[in-house]
DNA sequence: CTAGTAAGTCGCACAGTACAACTAATATGC
DNA sequence: GCATATTAGTTGTACTGTGCGACTTACTAG
């Protein structure tokens, strides 16, 4: 008795599975999106067949902690090495693994379409693009995926009201007009365009590159980041349209 | 190998060591305070004798989810049994704990002064409070803990600017100086009083209790919750003061 | 040259806050 | 009783950043 209790305290408590799962969004066709993996189709492990969001065990060996096993994750997945990358949040609880006790540290990815390789062949199982509708998508998913990509999909729109996030669902370079075409996308409503130029050229966030881009109509400056790999932007308040 | 590999895919990695660790703040003698606990002193453990997070092992016997394992470690902690609480973030790593790999699921809670019963004889270990200043205690932490509850404190302050958080660090019934006193206690700088007043009391969050409080000087209303454990109130716009 | 369309600008309205100066109500000291 | 100090609470004006409609600009297609 005195015995376990000693033990306890040094750590030998039965250990609750511990993974890591990334909601990678990108825009996809005009369309907020989010990748998904298929899971094995052999009945023995948990949701056969299910579609899941792309995640899996922490290997002791290799993750130095969670983040780089949340960047592993990605760029096996999607090749991509630098996205901007946050972390959500823990799910844990007794029933959302069938296996046992086990705890979910959910990070979330933005991707700008260019650049991605699926690595869908060998092994690797079968990934694609889901469109995101209202706060999810039309699939059943795996394990309580459906509640995380919820939580994922809120943030994000939440974030985006005030923030600079959608710079990393464009490409580089691209003009005011596609960023906010990609703020539109997420939140799922027009945005002024006057404001959001005008908010967004004042942030000091972009800067024209000097260069146009043209089309059938006038052509639009094309700008970039001012900083590479910075911070996003927080502006002092949300868009808020009035209510007529 | 082949062997191996499905074991593998089934869960049977090697496991992380999982905890959940609170941040508890309060305000003590008009400071933003959090609690901490002393380590035992023992030489086996890790960190002995040093100050730390209240927290530990998921007991997957005891604890349905993550959120009702914090719950518990607080009520052990405090008493307290209806606080507000949030989660924080998680921590994870292979070098955070001499003990080997080890994640923990960090919350952070609001309690108000009064009610709070520290356990302190006994088993359980030595608590107390310690004064918040800057992003931190002066003194030195176990773990990565130092880190966490920066990452506690930053996030505090940052939604004390736009939410109704301090609501929760004040007692019930509470007159409006109380309630800005808690703010401008968490914020380390003062807030224009007519503003503050416009702003919380168009919110709808509170409401007067008929009575007043007399001290020295002219008696202040007090107020109540609007409703009894309401999620707070997001202001759409964040308090900034002009750089003169 | 005209029509069509997307890029980009302008001016004013508006909500919510910042701030200083004001009034109100109590206790205390004389 | 009356001035004084102190905290509670209000008023009026300025200012910032956004909402929004209407406007100009620059290009292509006929």
């Amino acid at each position: 008795m005195k015995r376990s209790a000693i033990s306890r305290r040094d750590g030998d408590f039965p250990r609750p599975l511990t993974t890591v799962d990334v909601v990678i969004f990108s825009i996809r066709d005009g369309r907020l999106s989010v990748l998904l993996v298929k899971r094995p189709t052999d009945p023995g492990g948990p949701f056969p067949g299910r579609w899941a969001l792309p995640g899996g065990f922490v290997d002791v060996g290799r993750d130095r902690d969670l983040e780089s096993c949340a960047m592993r994750k990605l760029l096996e997945k999607t090749g991509v090495r630098s996205p901007y990358l946050e972390q959500l949040g823990s799910w844990g609880s007794a029933r959302r693994d069938p296996r046992g006790w086990s705890a979910t540290h959910v990070y979330f990815a933005l991707i700008s379409s260019a650049g991605v390789a699926l690595q869908t062949g060998g092994n690797a199982r079968e990934a694609t693009w889901f469109a995101v509708s209202g706060q999810g998508v039309e699939t059943r998913l795996a394990f309580d995926h459906r509640e995380i990509l919820a939580a994922a999909t809120l943030r994000l729109r939440a974030k985006v009201e005030y923030t600079s996030l959608p710079v990393y669902l464009v490409e580089e370079p691209f003009t005011l007009s596609d960023l906010q075409r990609a703020y539109e996308v997420v939140l799922e409503r027009p945005v002024n365009k006057a404001a959001f130029r005008t908010r967004l050229l004042s942030a000091g966030l972009v800067v024209s590159s000097g260069e146009f881009r043209g089309g059938k109509n006038r052509p639009a400056k094309l700008f970039r980041l001012a900083k590479k790999r910075a911070a996003p932007v927080f502006f002092p308040r949300t868009f808020s349209p009035r209510e007529a």
